[in-house]
RNA sequence: GGUCCCAUAGCUCAGCUGGAUAGAGCACCGGUUUUCUAAACCGAUGGUCACAGGUUCGAAUCCUGUUGGGACUACCA
C-alpha cells in the first residue's frame, strides 16, 4: 500500500535529514482532504523537535527529499505545516490496471489462524419478530461478512430462548382457549399466533391485578399472586419436571415460531451455521455453577441460592441459581458459553446483544474468568443502541411495536411504487421486477438502518426512512444499475490495448480512483470497528463520486480509445466496489432499476 | 443512591486513535435533460460541535466539572 510506503520514505528521510531515528509506524500519513492540492499529507508538526527547524522548512525538507528519492512521488506543496504529497498519474493508472478485474479486491484471505463466533438474532419464543430484531440480523449478519472480508473464518449462530415464562404464558393462554387454533387452521404465521396468545395471556394478567389491587392488595404483592401468574410457573415447574404434555405443547408451539422465524429470516436474507437451544444449554449452566461452587469462586446464601461476589471488580453480587435450584437468565449463558468453545473452538466469541444488556455480558465475562476458563477474554459484547420511533421507545403494551413482516412488506410496497411511477423496467418480466421491488425496498431498508453507527441508538421515521434519494440504498444502487448500463453499452473491452502514455487523469476520474483504491482500508476499519455503518457511508462516497465523474465526462463517446477504455476500466471496478461493499452489508445490487 | 452510555445545522446522521476553513442527506430556495439510466448532477441557505474549565504548537475529538436525555442496577429474559 503506498501510504505505508509513503510513511517508511519519511522516516528514512527524517534520519537522512535530521539524523533521528523514527520508526514508520510513529508516522501519520493520510488522504488530502479535497479542498487541498494532493494526493496524500504528512503533519509535520510533531517532529519539528527532531528537525530543529521550523514547520514550513520541515515540510518542505521532507518534500525535496521525497521527490528526489521516491519515483511515484510526482510533486508535492506546503501549507504551514502541512505536506501535501502528489502522486504520478502513473500511479493511479497501475493501481486500476492491477485492480480492475480482481474480484479479491480489498478482501484478506483466511489463514484460518483466527476462528470468530458471531452470535446474533436470538430471540424469545413467544412473540413475532420487530424492528429491534431486525438491526440485530442486520447487524449480525453484516458483521460477520464483514470479518470474513479481513480474513477471519467466521461462524455465525443463533440462540434461542426457547424455555422461560415467557413461552408458558402463551402456552397457558393457547390451552385455555381450548387448545384448538393452529397455523393452519387460522391461516396466521406461527409467530404471529402464539404472539396473540402472549398478549391475550397479559391482558387477563392485568385484569387480575387490577382486580386485586381494587381489594386492596399492594401492587408487587398483586403481580406475583395474580392467578394467571402463579398458573405460568406451575407451567414452568411441569416443564422442568419433564411433564410429558407439557413437553409436547411446548414443542409443538415452538415449531410454529420457528417456521414463522425463517419466513422473516428469509426475506431478510441472514442465516446461521447453527442454532442453539437455551433448553439444551441451561443444564450445562447449573453444572458449571456447581463446577465454581466447588472451586469456590461462587458461594451459597442461607436459603439455598447461588451467588458470585462481584463487588472486587466495582459490580455487585449476582445470582446465578434460584433457592429453589432453577436457573435464571445468565445461567444458560454460561453453558452456552462452554459449549460454543467445546464445539467450535473459537477465540473469539461475538454476541450480537443491545446495550441494555451491557452489566449482563460484563458479569458473564467474570464468572467466565473466575471459572477459569481460558476462552473468558474472548467473550466480546457488540453492544448497539435501541431503534427508537419518533413517539418514543418501542412498547408492546401500547402497540407500538413495528413489526418485522409488515415492515419489510412495506418497504416493497413503496419501492414497487417507485418503480412503476418511473417506468423505466420494460421487458422485464414479472418475476424479475418482483425481485428487483425486493431489492430495492430491502435495499432502503437495511442501508438505513446500517448506516448509523451500531453502538449508537437511532431513530426510526417510517416517513424518512422510505426515502430513495440522497444517503440510502436505492441511490447506491442506481449507481450500480447505471454502470452495469454503461458496461453493457460497452461491450467486452480488451484491457491489454491500454497504453498508459496516452491518458491524462482528470479531477473527478482522480477522485474516483482515490476513492476506490481506499476500499481495502475501509473494510479494515469498518472491521476493526466491527461497524457496518463505515463501509456503508464509504459506499456512498464512491457513488456519489461515480456520479460525479458520469456527468462531467464522457465515456462511450470519448474519443481517444485509451482514454475511453481507461473510463471503461473505472466503472468495472467501481461497479465491483459497490457490489462487493454492499455484499457485505448484506444488500443485493440490480443490473438495471 | 450506584454503574454505564449519549449530546454536532430545523430533522436524521458522518467526523472522535488530537491536525488545515466541522461534513453529508432530508427539508427549503435556484439552476441543469437534442448527450452513455434525471432514483442523477450543480449551486445557495443553514453551526456558540450542550455549557464551563483544563491539557498543548493545535481540541468537536483527550481530562475534570455542570446541565439535559437514556439504559442498567429483579430469585424477569
Amino acid at each position: 500500500m503506498i501510504d505505508s510506503e509513503l510513511k517508511k520514505h519519511i522516516a528514512f528521510a527524517i534520519n537522512k535529514l535530521y539524523g533521528q531515528q523514527i520508526l514508520p509506524e510513529q508516522l501519520a500519513v493520510e488522504p488530502t482532504k479535497t479542498d487541498f492540492k494532493g494526493d496524500f499529507t504528512f503533519v509535520v508538526f510533531p517532529f519539528l523537535k527532531q528537525s530543529k527547524k521550523g514547520p514550513e522548512q520541515t515540510a518542505t525538507d521532507i518534500g525535496e527529499y521525497l521527490l528526489k528519492e521516491f519515483s511515484v512521488v510526482s510533486g508535492y506543496n506546503v501549507i504551514k505545516g502541512f505536506l501535501n504529497i502528489e502522486l504520478s498519474g502513473r500511479f493511479w493508472f497501475d493501481f486500476l490496471i492491477h485492480n480492475h478485474n480482481l474480484n479479491s479486491f480489498g478482501f484478506t484471505p483466511a489463514d484460518g489462524s483466527s476462528r470468530v463466533l458471531v452470535e446474533y438474532s436470538s430471540p424469545n419464543t413467544n412473540k413475532p419478530l420487530h424492528l429491534g430484531h431486525i438491526r440485530n440480523n442486520l447487524l449480525g449478519y453484516s458483521v460477520a461478512e464483514l470479518l470474513k472480508a479481513n480474513g477471519h473464518t467466521v461462524f455465525t449462530c443463533n440462540l434461542i430462548n426457547d424455555r422461560g415464562i415467557h413461552i408458558c404464558k402463551s402456552m397457558l393462554a393457547w390451552m385455555k382457549a381450548g387448545m384448538k387454533d393452529t397455523p393452519e387452521n387460522t391461516g396466521k404465521k406461527g409467530d404471529k399466533l402464539v404472539g396473540d396468545y402472549y398478549v391475550a395471556f397479559d391482558k387477563q394478567y392485568k385484569a387480575e391485578m387490577k382486580a386485586l389491587i381494587e381489594n386492596g392488595m399492594a401492587e408487587e404483592e398483586a403481580e406475583k399472586n395474580a392467578p394467571s401468574m402463579l398458573e405460568a410457573q406451575e407451567l414452568l415447574r411441569k416443564w422442568e419436571a419433564g411433564d410429558a404434555e407439557t413437553i409436547s405443547i411446548w414443542k409443538k408451539m415452538n415449531s410454529w415460531v420457528y417456521d414463522g422465524f425463517d419466513v422473516t429470516y428469509k426475506k431478510l436474507g441472514v442465516s446461521f451455521d447453527k442454532y442453539y437451544y437455551e433448553s439444551e444449554t441451561y443444564l450445562l449452566g447449573k453444572d458449571m455453577v456447581k463446577e465454581g461452587l466447588d472451586k469456590g469462586v461462587f458461594f451459597t446464601k442461607d436459603n439455598g441460592s447461588v451467588w458470585v461476589d462481584l463487588t472486587a471488580d466495582g459490580l455487585d453480587q449476582k445470582l446465578l441459581l434460584r433457592a429453589d435450584g432453577t436457573s435464571v437468565y445468565i445461567t444458560q449463558d454460561i453453558g452456552t458459553a462452554e459449549l460454543k468453545y467445546k464445539e467450535l473452538a473459537c477465540n473469539k466469541s461475538i454476541y450480537v446483544v443491545g446495550n441494555e444488556q451491557d452489566y449482563h455480558f460484563k458479569v458473564l465475562q467474570l464468572v467466565m474468568q473466575k471459572l477459569g476458563k481460558p476462552y473468558a477474554t474472548g467473550i466480546y459484547h457488540l453492544s448497539y443502541g435501541m431503534v427508537e420511533l419518533p413517539h418514543g421507545k418501542m412498547k408492546s403494551r401500547e402497540g407500538t411495536v413495528v413489526d418485522a413482516d409488515d415492515l419489510i412488506d412495506e418497504m416493497i410496497a413503496t419501492a414497487t411504487e417507485t418503480t412503476d411511477a418511473l417506468g423505466k423496467t420494460e421487458g422485464l418480466k414479472e418475476a424479475e421486477l418482483k425481485q428487483l421491488n425486493e431489492t430495492i425496498g430491502l435495499g432502503a431498508l437495511k442501508y438505513f438502518i446500517l448506516k448509523v453507527d451500531p453502538r449508537k441508538k437511532m431513530l426510526f421515521n417510517p416517513q424518512e426512512s422510505i426515502d430513495f434519494h440522497g444517503n440510502t440504498g436505492p441511490f447506491i444502487q442506481y449507481t450500480h444499475a447505471r454502470i452495469r448500463s454503461v458496461l453493457r453499452n460497452a461491450g467486452a473491452i480488451n484491457a491489454e490495448e491500454l497504453n498508459r502514455d496516452e491518458l491524462q487523469l482528470h479531477e473527478p476520474e482522480k477522485k474516483l480512483l482515490e476513492l476506490l483504491y481506499q476500499y481495502p482500508a475501509a473494510i479494515k476499519d469498518a472491521g476493526q470497528q466491527m461497524s457496518p455503518g463505515v463501509l456503508a457511508n464509504y459506499s456512498y462516497e464512491v457513488a456519489k463520486a461515480y456520479n460525479h465523474f458520469y456527468h462531467e465526462l464522457s465515456i462511450l463517446k470519448e474519443s481517444n480509445t485509451h482514454q475511453r477504455l481507461f473510463r471503461i476500466m473505472l466503472c468495472t471496478l467501481t461497479a465491483h466496489v459497490i457490489k462487493s461493499a454492499f455484499a457485505i452489508l448484506g444488500i443485493q445490487v440490480p443490473e438495471r432499476m
